[in-house]
DNA sequence: TTGACTAAAACAAACGTTTGATCTATATCT
DNA sequence: AGATATAGATCAAACGTTTGTTTTAGTCAA
């Protein structure tokens, strides 16, 4: 479940007065886990509210945790916000991977029908860890709020995540499209690809409101995905073409 | 330059003890437009930092104004931030009506051509006044706040200006494409065509980083109209000849 | 005289943070 | 083994600051 930066994180305990935790400290015992509590606490309200209008006090009394604890833990509130934000970097990329291990493990595809395919992967993937996934709600906000208003976070979780995976997809774009994977256009291309489903998540209150619904059901998402996929390859067909002209 | 309903916004000044504005009051000059600039400092910190984030005396300073004069005009920090609502509900019609006239005022379009014509406009509108204009920069910050985390204004701007826009968009996409104007797939994939130009605001970092620039440019926003113009007719062209079929 | 506004101060509430005591599992010593 | 010391985790309480709001007094133009 845990990545390896949501592992790092753990080190960054703050070291009262004393020395350092003597490399493996086996898991202290009194109390279970209030570091974690708080950690998935913050995320909730973080996400939820944003740093400001999330108060510690809140933060601590959802992880049934003392206040004191989280300057504790972490040194203090922003310290606190960063390390949620390489948490969920964590949770992102072992998500993807277990979601979609194709397009962070395996090579690249070789003929554009297999990039195509990979797309459409990309596509539901999109759509499930950031749309339909109720868990992954939280996550989707605080990223969201962090592109929107970025704090040094954000760069944690850009270089670790995002970066990353963009390029993977402009790469199968390009080979899709047979046109180059590392042009301005193909990555503009990509953005305006994948923003069809990030809005979803970000005009989630205009969204459901205009449908008449409550939440998005699998029904729903199911055709989301279906027109993603049909929009992704009407694209790439007629790129296809061009770049053979 | 006003609106309707940001000329509305100023009449629910807060009338301390006394009687109600007479009707018309020719704009009282002792220290000029006090009231707007307030208004317009509000519209600035909220926009870049949310309601929470954003201090009445850092508004009040912006505004070259008094604290006290916050309260004296609105009531308090939470009717500022329904003010900027409404104000701004205003300057998005306006701008709307002063660039695409057409799709506010006019008739709906009779052919799929026409149809298709306006899609185009939409999107060019949409591109240049969400993402293009420098002054729409906050306003568009505003608004994209509230629909993650919407509040009472939320319904001030979702009942003036989207849900009016996206359903005249939804009209011209189903005579575009020979389908239902008001099923809910044409919804459904109206948005999902809009949040591609959306993303480019919502992941302003992420998209700049990517494509290693400071800011958007004007060659740049014309290659996402471009590109935006022909995912539109590409996918109204598929859909006219599915429902043809 | 009245309404719009400023300047400065005061206020209670909420905020992030710090303090000092307490608890408990473990390590050390006899 | 049993007593003692140690150190990290947790707690209630208090600290100083900032917050939104209100008050008081005064200025200025219509």
């Amino acid at each position: 479940m845990d990545g390896v930066l949501a592992a790092a994180a753990r080190k960054e305990k703050r070291v009262p007065p004393g020395k350092p935790t003597p490399a493996q400290s086996p898991a202290n015992i009194p109390g279970d886990g209030t570091r974690e509590r708080i950690l998935d606490a913050a995320l909730e309200l973080f996400g939820e509210r944003g740093l400001h209008a999330a108060s510690v006090r809140d933060v601590a009394k959802l992880a049934r945790a003392n206040v004191a604890a989280i300057s504790y833990h972490f040194g203090g509130k922003e310290e606190l916000y960063r390390a949620v934000a390489t948490y969920i970097a964590g949770l992102i990329g072992d998500r993807v991977a277990e979601r979609a291990p194709q397009v962070v493990l395996s090579p690249p595809p070789e003929t554009p029908e297999a990039a195509l395919a990979e797309l459409d992967i990309v596509m539901e993937t999109v759509v499930d860890v950031l749309v339909g996934s109720e868990d992954m709600r939280r996550v989707a906000r605080f990223v969201l709020r962090e592109q929107m208003q970025p704090s040094p976070a954000f760069d944690i979780i850009y270089d670790s995540v995002m970066q990353r995976l963009h390029e993977r997809v402009c790469l199968a774009f390009g080979i899709a499209t047979g046109t180059d994977g590392q042009s301005e256009a193909v990555r503009l291309r990509v953005f305006l690809l994948i923003g069809q489903a990030i809005f979803l998540r970000v005009g989630e209150a205009v969204v459901l409101r205009r449908l008449g619904l409550e939440r998005y059901d699998e029904r729903l998402l199911g055709e989301v995905k279906t027109m993603l996929k049909q929009h992704v390859r009407l694209i790439v067909e007629d790129l296809h073409r061009s770049a053979e002209a």
